[in-house]
DNA sequence: AATAATTTTTAGATTTATCTAAAAATTATT
DNA sequence: AATAATTTTTAGATAAATCTAAAAATTATT
């Protein structure tokens, strides 16, 4: 059997080693799991006796297919969880996340095939991140980051990169939800702020804002 | 911070202590919690320190009013989920249990009270279980065991003593469901075995199953 | 009331996941 | 290429929850 822990680090694997990192390191997970590099070198060996990750000393870790289905489910899990407090709970997009932890964890593929029915089906979560589907194929979106828009470009809002609190408080803050339409209208070339237009609006944003929106050129 | 081992075991004592038994044994709780004596023993004196149990050694536990609330709590958590879980998402009586044990140990007060709010504040779960209200109150009706009604009582069904897989198939497969009305004919003196009506139909039922089965005389 | 049976506790060991501190290996810098 | 800095691993310790086996306390029986 799986513990919660080990799924912990397998998810931490899986987000580490996401964007064409083959091999994670052991630092790298110790910081995303907030612990201490001997336990991650402890808890890798583990996880590698029980082959879901591949591991050779001092050259740090893979995902094993096996680890890579596990980890996938648990971020469909996570995903829809988070549709259906959202959809059904009426939760706002920045307060899901920590209880979607929780739920991530609960063991019943009929709990899981059940709620995506009841959720008919939802193929992205509240923060535009595509949920993978029963079968662990994720289908991805081109979207680009704000802040590799062009000048005149009419851009739709389709996810975010950061799913902070702070950050989707912001984007509330300033009417930017997904779905949202808008029109980059300049670039300051000192600190790459950008100015948009919403409807009739216009909103400067600064760079780190624009490079944690993801859009969609229209 | 409370573990999900100590949630478990003040969740056993509570149902053990629920029918004005004063001081749980350790023995019960071992039995319950499957478990060994000595580990219990250890268990409760952890609980008692965190004030969750009164304990005196050789006599057993009582929950204390700390000990109640976490309790009570755990038990709405549990019953909403399985509401929601048939309500919701087309699941059987007989298949809630397994699932309602895990969802049941979520943290997030705005789940359960929106969860309450998207159930429409259900009163019972689908065993007849009362849910506690968001202040632990309880609300109890008067139910008496089938095998304590008497001969020629128009009963309903309104709840189970064993919720057990078993128990509530052989009820779906005589078509004995909450709400359904029945008619005690006849009791065999020999093996306290009764006969009911529903509807037009007769059915014998064991004594076994008559008191497991609780009803409201109408 | 003495003895037997049962229940409960204690003592010491085990497993899981973690930690600190030191050693070993790798990578970067001069 | 030697040395310094960093990363990773090892060794040994700790805390939580469990276990077995034996001791102590309680309860039941004669």
């Amino acid at each position: 059997m799986i513990t919660l822990t080990e799924e912990n680090y397998i998810k931490a694997i899986y987000h580490l080693g996401k964007y064409g990192v083959n091999n994670v390191s052991t630092n790298a997970i110790a910081k995303e799991m907030e612990t201490k590099a001997s336990s991650v070198t402890d808890m890798v060996k583990k996880l590698s006796e029980k082959s879901y990750v591949d591991y050779k000393k001092y050259q740090g870790v893979t995902l094993t297919q096996k680890g890579k289905e596990i980890a996938i489910n648990i971020v469909r899990k996570h995903r829809l969880w988070e549709v259906f407090l959202v959809e059904k709970l009426n939760f706002s997009w920045d307060e899901v996340h920590e209880v979607a932890e929780q739920l991530e964890h609960i063991k019943s593929k009929k709990l899981i095939s059940q709620l995506d029915a009841f959720l008919e089906f939802p193929t992205h979560d509240p923060h535009g991140d595509p949920i993978p589907d029963k079968m662990g194929h994720i289908k991805k979106i081109d979207k680009i980051l704000l802040s590799e828009a062009e000048i005149g470009n009419d851009c739709i809002c389709v996810g975010v990169q950061d799913s902070s609190s702070e950050f989707l408080k912001y984007l509330d803050k300033n009417n930017i939800a997904l779905g949202t339409e808008l029109k980059v209208c300049h670039r300051e070339a000192f600190d790459n702020s950008i100015t948009i237009k919403i409807k009739t609006k216009e909103l400067i944003i600064s760079n780190m804002i624009a490079n944690n929106l993801f859009v969609k050129i229209s």
